[in-house]
DNA sequence: TTCACTACTGACAGTTTTTGGCAGGGTCAC
DNA sequence: GTGACCCTGCCAAAAACTGTCAGTAGTGAA
């Protein structure tokens, strides 16, 4: 097996861990010595990865994905950057930070001529109407889906009906002016939408919901009758 | 310089020529002999980089870029992904088929759980409107820009009048329903914007504009008071 | 404090990979 | 044919990588 591609069978062997791996482990894992280990996270660190080494305890890699070389021909990278440029421009202020960043990372290591290419791209966002509000939470409830944690909020309904839930969140969907969460509902015992402007107040409950979010969103899927696999219907 | 490095030179290289290269002439530039070079063609056409060799000639690369390896947070690769799910909904199909296959690409090297995640991701694009109509000559226009050619389009303008113009495109914009393209206009001698859904006829002239595209876009913004550089106004 | 466990670094010899040179084969244009 | 180039196999030299060993230093628990 060649050293580049250990070295990513070792990030994604990090990857599986939550809890620190000590370095020993890790080497026999990979049929290799300790000291070639501790030269391959030195490689690895130098390329980029957020691998934290402690003493007495061992390594973990800060959430994170690592991609090989990859070749993209022209109209993919132009699709990448418009798309992350929609994001910066309409995502909530994380996301949008996030996709300026990973913009700004692809950057860094195109040659001088392309970088100044893809200032300019001849491909721009407009603006759009305004989104409503509701953005501030979204950081915490996008958490909350990746963790699979029970949400309890306050809402508002369409005939202007308060509530108060506790929801299995799972999904996020993004429309021209409106976002909307995508959950199972507690209160209803079913699939609701919710739009993140009419939520009111927003606690993360420390309790994982019984269920996977992969499988969730299956059967809302299945239930919305929604073929194509990036679109949903409205609330 | 490691192996790896040395790769993306000679990638770098290769785009830097429009016509085809010799083997030794990229292999005394990278300091290399020839037998090596070949075997680095060799690798890199494993990597998937699209160059073709023809006896006689020498080495053209396909338009494109390779990334190194890059690591991302799970937020950047969110934005990411997000970002293409957009374009691959709302954008024309050439533009869309292209963000879907950059999906597929980074899909493809990732390990099995991971690919799992993103399949099912947690962000989704919402439908939204229909787009108005004019995305079959998207693709042309999209090149045109790229190769900074002419066009002669005829339009119908906003208040029903007919014309037949030739204009210097250098950037399109991505609204909610429309999509524009701006441009220098002969006849008009001033910056335009042109809806597609009100192109008649499009035709690429074999003739480049006499100025460099960036140029015109730093200029169209200025004239336009664009601070940002993802913004611009409606038509 | 000591102990066990761990991350790290340097040196050096053995192993593996990479490299360059050589010989030869093929295609294309003239 | 000739020249210019792509491409492959082979092998010895060069370079990079690897394992072993020795040692430093930080952490948490007993």
């Amino acid at each position: 097996m060649s050293r580049a591609q250990r070295l990513l069978d070792l990030i994604q062997l990090l990857r599986g861990y939550r809890r620190p791996v000590s370095g020993a482990m890790l080497a026999e894992t990979l049929g290799i010595s300790l000291r070639t280990l501790y030269r391959d996270i030195e490689t690895l660190k130098a390329q980029g990865a957020h691998i934290d080494g402690e003493p007495g305890l061992g390594y973990v890699l800060r959430p994170g994905f690592m991609l090989p070389p990859l070749m993209f021909s022209e109209e993919e990278i132009e699709a990448i950057v418009l798309g992350s440029r929609w994001v910066a421009d309409r995502a909530d202020p994380a996301l949008s930070a996030a996709a300026r960043s990973a913009l700004t990372r692809i950057a860094a290591v195109l040659p001088a001529d392309l970088k100044a290419n893809l200032d300019t791209s001849a491909l721009l966002i407009g603006p759009g109407q305004a989104i409503a509000a509701g953005d501030a939470e979204l950081p915490v409830i996008r958490a909350a889906i990746r963790s699979e944690s029970k949400l309890r909020i306050s809402y508002l309904d369409g005939k202007g009906r308060s509530s108060r839930r506790t929801v299995w969140p799972f999904a996020l969907g993004f429309f021209d002016r409106v976002r909307i969460i995508v959950a199972w509902c507690e209160l209803r015992e079913g699939f609701r939408h919710f739009r993140t402007d009419r939520i009111g107040k927003v606690q993360v409950l420390d309790k994982r919901y019984p269920r996977r979010r992969q499988v969730l969103l299956k059967e809302w899927r299945a239930s919305e009758g929604i073929s194509e696999h990036r679109n949903f219907g409205s609330d």
